[in-house]
DNA sequence: CCCCTAAACTGGTATGACCATTCAAAAGAC
DNA sequence: GTCTTTTGAATGGTCATACCAGTTTAGGGG
């Protein structure tokens, strides 16, 4: 890593003074979208809404936009509102995203890491969650099998699923760590046009996985959690396999 | 992440929609970095004086300072001025190392992710390593632990030893997550002067742990591989926690 | 020469106005 | 009634001005 000696601060979380208005009505706003307050594909508020409901002028507010929009999480039409992409911006390895895409070998790999990185993040959640996490890991399950949804936002649903499983662990390195494994996979699944993968008999297991998992969390036994997690994983990594046995790469 | 390429241009996907000002603003100061007209330590212009030359308003010179800031390019201080910190934009993972290097509760879930991680890889290695492999592994730990080699580069020797163990996986994919988490903790380590916890007895501790690991992918035993890998990480995550203990951060 | 103060910077925020575009409801034509 | 057109409200983008909050720096004591 090139530039790990200085570490200048990026500009974001300065962990030490949040002082500047703009970057906390950032964070406001990014914690509703990854909390699925906010959801991928609807508009946020007006600008001039948003100013007066968190008692700020416009421009704290277009400032902290303006973040959001470059980091990915939002897209401006002048005129036609502000739009929600993604719950997760856009910081992925293009490198390992080529490598994932081009040998389906390499995406095993990758669903086999994440396997047995999130079967600990289960046992974890299950014994680390609070309350709060919980009520958000429900919310989520509801939005990610809303058969009212788009279609095209299930990656996303899913993705924040797992993201707020992450969350639920309380080990903010373990999400950085999942959020770029997730990153790559979703960008090269998007690629690859596997998304043909879901089906209602796919979705239906995971769904019944989804619930499991959630469940053995919310009673707080790590062994259940663990099991349904590895559950899961090991029935998406079966998929993948069948399917790359299918299409040679 | 690991250095790779810069992905810029997510803000807007290239409609013809180079209209707004603020885009045009931080082109220009862009190109001006990039050429080395203004460089990296130095202060750009106030944002006044910048307005004023360019002909906008200080918001469009604000709105594209801002979107240069979230890139990586710039830092501002209020009253400070605006510093250019690099030509090239950021990996995003920096925030990752201040995470690690500002709580000693993030470097041990770090610790905890690597020891899931790499327990796998040793079970893996122990099935998947080549003969080769088998052959780089064994040099890479004469050299970690030959004693005229200097005491600066140890923690260079064991990076390399454990990255050849996930060399030996076979996995491009692991690799690279592997050299992720492992930059960015030797990067906190490195600020966080942990580093005295090398001492007679730790080191003969990993010299030995280290033997186990790799005579055992040697002889192709996986459970012995796995087992060892983690008693290993397991006892230098020990090591962390009671040395969080000592120094409360 | 050093230290301390104060004025002159700097970036950050607030307010109010206006423009350009979009979108949807109201008005009109058939 | 249905379709098209018009119109106006709402949205993001820009501007000007003023003031706040830190930093830097130039003066003056000591």
């Amino acid at each position: 890593m090139p530039s790990a000696k200085k570490t200048p601060a990026p500009d974001d979380q300065e962990t030490k003074r949040p002082k500047r208005i703009a970057d906390q009505v950032a964070d406001q706003i990014l914690e509703k979208i990854s909390d699925g307050i906010f959801l991928p594909g609807d508009r946020l508020p007006g600008e001039r809404q948003l100013a007066e409901t968190m008692e700020v002028s416009r421009v704290s507010v277009r400032a902290a936009l303006q973040k959001l929009k470059t980091r990915g999480y939002l897209r401006a039409v002048q005129g036609g509102g502000t739009e929600i992409l993604s719950s997760t911006g856009i910081d992925m390895d293009t490198a390992m995203t080529d490598l994932v895409r081009d040998s389906i070998s390499n995406l095993r790999d990758l669903q086999e890491i994440r396997c047995t990185l999130e079967t600990w993040a289960a046992r974890r959640a299950a014994t680390n969650a609070s309350d709060e996490d919980i009520k958000l890991l429900r919310l989520a399950y509801r939005q990610a099998h809303d058969p009212r949804r788009a279609e095209k936002y299930r990656a996303d649903d899913d993705h924040r699923l797992h993201m707020m499983i992450g969350r639920a662990t309380g080990s903010i390195i373990y999400y950085h760590v999942m959020k770029m494994l997730h990153d790559v996979l979703q960008a090269a699944l998007m690629e690859i046009r596997f998304n043909n993968m879901s089906g209602p008999n796919f979705d239906r297991m995971v769904q019944e996985h989804h619930h499991a998992i959630i469940e053995a969390i919310a009673v707080r036994d790590p062994d259940a959690a663990e099991k349904a997690m590895s559950n899961h994983l090991q029935a998406v990594l079966d998929f993948f396999k069948s399917a790359s046995d299918k299409q040679a790469t």
